[in-house]
DNA sequence: TCTCTGATGTGAATAGACGT
DNA sequence: ACGTCTATTCACATCAGAGA
């Protein structure tokens, strides 16, 4: 492959993944070439050459964009333009001493400019139930479930979207257990309710378990798209007129709260999420101490 | 058929997850 | 802690059905 074609400042994504050493997903893609297609731009704008790199032209890059941007925005940059200097065998201008140095600056600056999901808890779900049982409109009854579904099974958002009515199981006792990832999970008779009362209002026989809904509550045949899924939480926050804004992991960082409330372990916690290691849970509970214990593990020993 | 409106879809930025 | 990859967030564009 040339690699003029790089030095386009509008290169595509399927371009741009058919150089790369290794298979991404389509997000890292649609990143890598962002990330790309802004250096190019940049080194354009100063007339310097951007594949091959110089280390300087990436220094002064990333301070630039430190300026405006995050820290997690600029350590994906340089990662993206690493890859395309690979591609190309070219040496890796992103791990100089200098780059280092300056993104260990921007680092201490940018220290404490990520944040962390607010948390739903047992009372704000009670309290929408209250608001909305009674109701017949199809969304308030879909809304209700998701909030109270993913609560208590600590579904990421990715999920609940992938949920389909075969993973919907229930005994002949009427208890209801969700299958993900071939674990099976039981369902509160509350939450078990709920979902019933879905099941019968939306109609639904087979495919995915949670749809889009227009305002004139016709069910899509797609999947629950992964923005709706974040207004819904929104709308939790506007029925319960918080200051705070919930997001798509609320309900997961909340339910770890609430767990750990009442006595479950980190450990415990840990699988009833499906999380690898134990570090996001106890970030969630805000043992820190604990969290960073986890991570020390591996940190390098001082010399 | 047009317009209104509230939903969904898209894409770039940022946060989370996981390996070491 | 830090590097890497992926998922989530959020503003904006776009769509589509109901009523005029």
């Amino acid at each position: 492959m040339d690699k003029s074609i790089f030095l386009s400042s509008d290169i595509d994504i399927d371009t741009f993944a058919s150089c790369l050493k290794k298979k991404y997903s389509r997000n890292s893609l649609i990143s890598f070439k962002n990330d790309w297609n802004n250096f190019v731009v940049f080194c354009q704008l100063h007339h310097v050459m951007a594949l091959p790199a110089s280390t300087t032209a990436i220094r002064i890059f990333i301070e630039k964009q430190a300026k405006e941007k995050k820290l997690a925005s600029i350590k994906r940059s340089l990662i993206s333009i690493s890859h395309v200097h690979n591609a190309f065998e070219l040496k890796d201008p992103t791990q100089t001493a200098q780059v280092k140095a300056a993104v260990g600056k921007i680092r201490l600056d940018k220290r404490d400019d990520s944040k962390q999901t607010e948390g739903i808890t047992l009372s704000m779900l009670a309290e929408l139930e209250r608001q909305l049982s009674s109701s017949v409109e199809l969304k308030d009854i879909r809304d209700l479930v998701i909030w109270h579904l993913m609560f208590e099974l600590l579904l990421k958002r990715g999920e609940l979207r992938d949920l389909t009515l075969d993973d919907v199981c229930f005994d002949e006792f009427g208890n209801c257990v969700i299958q993900l990832q071939q674990n099976y999970y039981p369902l509160s008779q509350e939450t078990t309710l709920l979902l019933n009362k879905w099941l019968s209002a939306s109609h639904l026989t087979e495919g995915y378990l949670f749809r889009g809904l227009d305002r004139h509550q016709n069910l899509s045949s797609s999947h629950l798209n992964d923005s709706s899924i974040y207004r819904i939480f929104r709308r939790a926050n506007e029925l319960l007129n918080l200051e705070v804004n919930f997001s798509g992991l609320s309900a997961r960082v909340g339910a770890t709260k609430e767990l750990s409330k009442c006595g479950y372990t980190v450990h415990e916690i840990q699988e009833l999420g499906r999380w690898v290691s134990p570090a996001m849970p106890n970030q969630y509970i805000g043992n820190i101490e604990r969290s960073e214990r986890q991570k020390d593990k591996f940190k390098k020993k001082p010399e």
